[in-house]
DNA sequence: TATGAATGAGTGTTCATTCAT
DNA sequence: GATGAATGAACACTCATTCAT
């Protein structure tokens, strides 16, 4: 009897709780990462979606009005843990750390939430198309909340960024991700072409560049700073 | 000469030589262009461009195997004319000059250049899918030659760069301009969500963070060699 | 007897008593027929008509097992209505009446009858269609029923027409009504475009065009009872 | 040789010459209507009409850009078959004919159309919706044409309409011909319902019924113009 | 070469109905 | 009795690409 409880209360045919309606949108969300990790984004069919979650088509209309609420959810969802991974490993660190070792540890963190950045790159060009006007609203409502808390933390850990510099140093690493991955992860017949050695300078090391470039940013942004300083 | 003047001017039925051919294939280009201002390009209609050349959309399959070949030639074009752009602005100059003032050159070349950034953004995405590899090779290999030339120009403008870093900081350059372009025009629901004022930790100015990302980098590559030069 | 107004008036969660579950089929009802007037039944929504109603989507299942049964539920009560004002009419006449008297009364009480004429329109096509057989044999013998009855008052008051050529009248009735409606309420686009003067002779006037054949249909009937009777 | 040019001619792959592309139109409204004989509108599938047609879908909307102008068309067709059979049998007489005589001439007509009848109950319901407003209006101008020379053609055979009095009672005819073939022709259970004997008062023989209320009408016509006469 | 008619795979979304709770 | 979560069949339409003419 104990155990018919449990085997109802884990898996319910019907989610009226809301607790078990954030379960159901979970494993919708969890079946489409793992789609999305062999299937671009416009060819992720819907039907595959629900069919992975082991429910119906109709039933994930429920949860999401839209394919590409669905991805925002997802996206979301990802870039919450991101911050929160990164919120964790700045302040895991005894301030101030230099440029270098911040943008290591961004960079670790990122190779951490890999399934995120090709997500991130469609973003405000294919998801956040086709979504109500209250949806992008509250997706960006959250998305500055954790911007400023992480640029809060960012600033704590670097010691030296001037006060809501934070934030804007995490939007150029949001850049930075997106734009270093376009080019190091380019379509399949594209990367068998850069395999020849005569293409070697277009190659692009994901881990390598960001780190380079993050360190140099980081760098920038606290010596945009000083001036005032001394001044 | 003078025939020449008059076969592209008179525009036959049939492009027999090489030049009207090459004419035929730079209207279509030229109508791919003048839509893509107002059309993205997955919205973009291979019939339409045709039509806006003034051919049949048979006739652009003569030219372009693919909507996505037709994509990259465009994209071909465009970074040649702005590769083309930046050697000539960085051959004014008097070397050495500062990264804030090649950063400052970069952005203003840029902004000369707004068409092709949208283009670029989805190029590894959109574009090169769909390509023969052959095509793919020798919009590589072009890519390549121009990254180089204008590597070069990069080198010598600033005067203190390793050799062959000046390719290497035009990758870095490619990925700023896609990476901050994406979070500065986002799609028109998001676009009007983020004009509330609480949103505007979130609002990014292309021109005003290219300029300050840029000169981060370039400082930074600088920085790299100078240590290597005193040890 | 007072038990079942407080009963009605308080509108109980469950309906136990026949009082209370006829109170909730007539909220169902109403609320239908309040959609109705701004959405055409293949638009209207059975989610729509429960939430109008108060109660969930199964309940209404409760008390109509398909959506057409409760459009032809709606049917019937407007009919009943109808053949109710009909009757009544009829009956403050003194017969006899002239046929285009007639016709007036029953154009005017079909003006106060508006709501139910669309809906009569598609009786049999789409309301008919997917409902048991009983239900569709219990809401006939209600036709019948009403339009027996309904017949004979018409004899009376007309005075001239043959034993049970009243119910046939008003079959006709029923047919012109609808009939005319289709033609004088065009789909929107249509409508616009009849608004062309060029068009005024596809222009139909409900009321004006009922009163005339309704008239002729009339005279009709009872020229036809004549002959028999001189022969 | 001339077998094979026949042989091409009767049915080239592609559609070029404005015939070929009319006699494509004909196929496909030509399954069209074949499939309407079984399938009522709303369950007829656009494929289904291209299969049919021997064509691809998206060959159809080459031809029809929605499933309504499809529908359109094909009233289109009817229509002015219809139209023709009435002229040719309305020309045929010699008038004076009597009303009845004239009932029973539309009455057969109508029985030579009988596929337009069901289409015709539903035009300004679920055909002329999503059409085009040019299409609507191009619709409308032929019925209207038609209309007019239809009219002409009855005043002439009955020889006492008032001028344009016969366009008038021809859309009197369109209302009663759908008017009763809805109650002619009730959906498969309420037709098995009403074979019941106690039904009979509610059965509607089409051609019966249609003939009195036409004679009915056409004397009505006739009748409101004499009293002018005689005052 | 040029044309444009033909193709047909591909998919997000709705909504009447059911049924577990 | 009431609820509302789950279902899943059903479908018009687009558009890059091909190929007969």
């Amino acid at each position: 009897m104990t155990m018919g409880q449990l085997t109802r209360s884990r898996t319910p045919r019907r989610a009226r709780s809301p607790e078990a309606k954030a379960e159901r949108a979970r494993r919708l969300l969890d079946a489409a990462l793992a789609a999305l990790a062999h299937t671009p984004w416009p060819e992720l069919a819907v039907a595959q979606v629900a069919r992975d979650a082991g429910v119906a088509k109709g039933t994930l209309y429920l949860y999401f009005p839209t394919k590409e609420s669905l991805g925002l959810a997802l996206v979301d969802r990802l870039m919450g843990a991101w911050f929160d991974d990164i919120i964790v490993a700045l302040n895991a660190c005894r301030p101030p750390i230099s440029p270098a070792a911040c943008a290591q540890l961004l960079v670790r963190s990122t190779d951490r939430h890999r399934a995120l950045v090709p997500l991130l790159a469609i973003t405000g060009t294919l998801l956040e198309a086709n979504v109500a006007p209250a949806a992008a609203r509250a997706y960006k409502a959250e998305v500055l909340r954790r911007t400023l808390e992480c640029g809060v933390a960012l600033e704590s850990a670097l010691g030296a960024l001037a006060p809501s510099e934070g934030a804007r140093a995490l939007l150029h690493v949001h850049a930075l991700v997106t734009g270093l991955h376009r080019m190091a992860e380019p379509a399949p017949v594209v990367k068998s072409v850069l395999r020849a050695p005569r293409f070697a300078a277009l190659r692009v090391d994901f881990a390598t560049e960001l780190t380079f470039a993050l360190t140099a940013l980081l760098t920038g942004f606290i010596a945009s700073r000083k001036p005032s300083r001394t001044s």
